[in-house]
DNA sequence: AGGATGCTTCGATGATGGACGAACTATGCG
DNA sequence: CGCATAGTTCGTCCATCATCGAAGCATCCT
């Protein structure tokens, strides 16, 4: 007999097809509210609000109340990335991966994970990155060079950070099994393709796809 | 609704406390046997066999029959990062970590993360070998530097690679928050630790004790 | 106020799956 | 060959928990 950190609890939680399938609609990085949860995991609003308290109080899911909507959102980048080692492991051993499928192609190109980009882009971003040193990754972690500011100021992205959650993070890309750009700067530079219609998002996926304009563009501002 | 890569069912694998005790023993690297593995989750054989058989068929688990004996192992490093990346989690949001306790003092220190030497002693042997060039990470990816060879021959170290597993890779520490270094190369050197009797494995704990005279000889030999 | 919408709680139902004892198979030992 | 040990399979029991309809709150709109 063993104890410790309670991991069948949070494995469990993970465990059930509707929490699961809420769990990979919020990996998204938007936040939902209980009835699109409900309609994303295929029940009923009761069920789901069930389920919904029961991730709260595991700690998995945090909850912002606007007026009469409430909007769940995953609780940190700890819990998404244990999501996605999941998701790795669930690729690899399942045998059920016939046909790739157009939407997966895409899913490897580019992909939201959380609130930042992922996928071979993201990978190609990154590496570009830390060989012009913008950025410096010395262990795992990821800092910023010293033109890291005016770099990205050139851009209109401003790496001043004010929340705890740090700058720079290295998340593993469970498709390339390379890791991409996360943290507010990862999440600043997603905005920054959103917000300049360089890609869009697909619609119920989490697939980005990049018009050839837009491509252009990203290619020019970070892989030159 | 949504389909992929089925995350509830590998979650619901290691839902189960019985299976994650035995998952969480396995992380000690060494494979097990049946008898082992249910006196570890507290459950008679039938149940534990019936729990083996299971996490086979789900992928998370390989088995090497010697005799009348069938050892019980992870099935890779992935497997091992999923359980890591869960155990993280659990520890940080389990309100019933009151006192961290000297077991957990010495785990953070050093441990057994399934092949090879997890905890700060080892985040710090992997920062030293980069800062020193024998190793270089490029990305996530490490590689051998050119002194790489001869620099562990000299301490009894082959870091030829027959196996089709990477000779390096990276390894987050879920204590550190940062990497640590895996593959056979870090399965390679925990062996030379424990072969050299620098530190002994604690009896039914992952953690890893260091004598005096040990850690002299560990930081003279990886922390120069 | 009154009605509509978003969400949660309650209560009843049903199914999944975890538990173990007993019987069965396989390997090793003398 | 027979006995002991390691492991699996089978059958049965039992608890947990997911599910949904109906009813209850809360918030917004007019």
């Amino acid at each position: 007999m063993r104890e410790g950190p309670d991991i069948a609890r949070i494995a469990s939680l993970v465990g059930d097809p509707a929490r699961a399938n809420m769990l990979t609609a919020l990996m998204g990085g938007t936040a939902l509210t209980a009835s699109e949860l409900a309609l994303e995991a295929g029940v009923s609003l009761p069920t789901a609000s069930s389920h919904l308290s029961k991730l709260m109080e595991g700690g998995l899911l945090t909850v912002a109340s606007q007026g009469r909507h409430r909007y769940y959102g995953l609780a940190g980048p700890q819990v998404a990335g244990m999501i996605e080692a999941i998701t790795g492991v669930a690729a690899a051993v399942g045998p059920q991966r016939v046909r790739p499928g157009p939407r997966d192609a895409a899913m490897r190109v580019a992909r939201v994970c959380y609130d930042h980009l992922a996928g071979e882009q993201a990978v190609a971003m990154l590496d570009r990155l830390v060989a012009r040193q913008v950025l410096i990754r010395d262990d795992k972690e990821i800092r910023l060079g010293p033109s890291a500011v005016s770099h990205f100021a050139a851009i209109g992205i401003d790496v001043e950070s004010k929340a705890r959650r740090p700058v720079c993070r290295a998340c593993l890309d469970w498709s390339v099994r390379r890791s991409h750009l996360a943290g507010t700067l990862g999440a600043a530079i997603l905005d920054k393709i959103l917000l300049e219609k360089w890609a869009r998002r697909e619609k119920d996926s989490r697939a980005v796809v990049f018009s050839p304009l837009g491509k252009q563009a990203f290619e020019r501002v970070f892989l030159a």
